[in-house]
DNA sequence: TGCTATTTATAAATTAAATATAAACAATTA
DNA sequence: TAATTGTTTATATTTAATTTATAAATAGCA
């Protein structure tokens, strides 16, 4: 889920972005106030930046150069008047994108995704983060599908993994073998529960230091199965 | 100096675009073929590619899809339909920007500018492609398109080169036989993906030791591949 | 507490699936 | 056309998933 920050004086306009982008599952934040707002964008990480030109105190130049000068993170520019758009195209201050009001709500949410699409792209392949789960000793490389205890590599297979990984990211939760079993099968797999508890007794060889005292798969008699985050 | 690529069957356009880009100091070439301009686009380095969406022969959509598929360089789409620049920006094919038929040309070359200088601050800085990739005793030139195995040089055929520089690239990912022949492999070729394994045991045989216990390409049971780093 | 029904754990055997391999075939290139 | 490269096909091998049988643990109840 990305996270996109609104710097944008007029509170209903604000609102109206953030309710298109939060339909499309964004974590949208807003600041009415430009001082604020750079702070806020400087501060912390965000995904992207839709920032307007026309800000009472700072400067939605300034704003701009001041983030670009920091982050590589897209930010779209919005502005009411057009030719403040041409103009600032020229400057090539390092915005990624331009609009001008009054625009669709629908048309940002595009471009929104596309440059989230694209910053992935262009930067996610290059600085190859692989994505991890770490609980206590147990850590779990997704992409790689390698884990490791206490910092030495154990082989899974592919169901053993795929199971594993799904109670690590929801831990703290039951699930029932029922609904494990459609989690991690396919649908058509007409079988036996049976083999989800092979499964996780062959996880929890490969994992608990004692399998019969679990540190991580918790059983939960005649409910199902926990992971203890 | 940037060199661009434009693929548009009308001459005078063409001819246009590229005298305003060539004052601005780019090199241009100029294809007045989908089908030729796609094969040059593949076999060449090009900093930036601009498209008309329509061409006689080959589709524009496709050819986006091609680029993008094996380069990550920025392509500015040109239609003289309104409607069908809409279209394509729902699509999501990967395309940077679109521009509407007819344009001034100065706009043409801000925009190529500002893609230009995106492209470099992101990937320019962090993502610098290395020509050599050496992982223990493998050594691939891929300027020179050779393989070492412990300074003992492999020959290597193009499929098996580009697939081995792909995985040596992305090490300690997982790719299923689907992703990599979507890789390597052409769009047009529809193809059986056992044709990966097969190629995947050729390259084994030049770069392992013990191809039953390989060190670079690992067998990731029912999932794909892994090189390991 | 002790008995029993139920649920889960374990180990081993069976079945199923995916990959490796080799060789034939097809396509491309020189 | 010969030589090389790439693809398909058939078979062997390897690995993983599932089932089955039995043991152990748990909870309810007399």
């Amino acid at each position: 889920m990305s996270k996109i920050l609104i710097i944008e004086d007029e509170e209903s306009i604000a609102e109206l972005e953030r309710d298109y982008l939060e339909i499309s599952s964004y974590e949208v934040t807003i600041c009415n106030d430009g001082e604020k707002g750079l702070k806020e964008a400087l501060d912390n990480e965000y995904d992207l930046y839709i920032l307007d030109l026309m800000l009472p105190g700072v400067d939605g130049f300034e704003i701009c150069k001041a983030i670009r000068n920091k982050k590589n993170t897209p930010i779209i520019m919005v502005s009411a008047k057009k030719d403040d758009i041409d103009k600032i195209r020229g400057l090539g201050l390092g915005a990624d994108d331009y609009m001008t009001k009054p625009f669709s709500p629908s048309e940002l949410v595009a471009r929104v995704k596309a440059h989230l699409a694209r910053y992935e792209r262009l930067v996610g392949s290059a600085g190859f983060e692989n994505e991890m789960i770490e609980i206590r000793g147990l850590k779990i490389d997704k992409t790689a599908r390698r884990v490791y205890v206490n910092g030495e590599e154990r082989t899974f297979t592919t169901k053993e993994f795929d199971l594993l990984t799904f109670l690590a990211q929801n831990p703290n939760r039951v699930f029932s073998k029922e609904e494990l079993f459609n989690k991690i099968w396919d649908m058509e797999s007409i079988g036996d529960i049976a083999t989800v508890t092979v499964h996780i007794k062959k996880i929890r060889e490969k994992i608990e230091y004692d399998t019969s005292n679990p540190q991580y798969i918790e059983t939960i008699w005649g409910v199902g199965y926990r992971f203890r985050a």
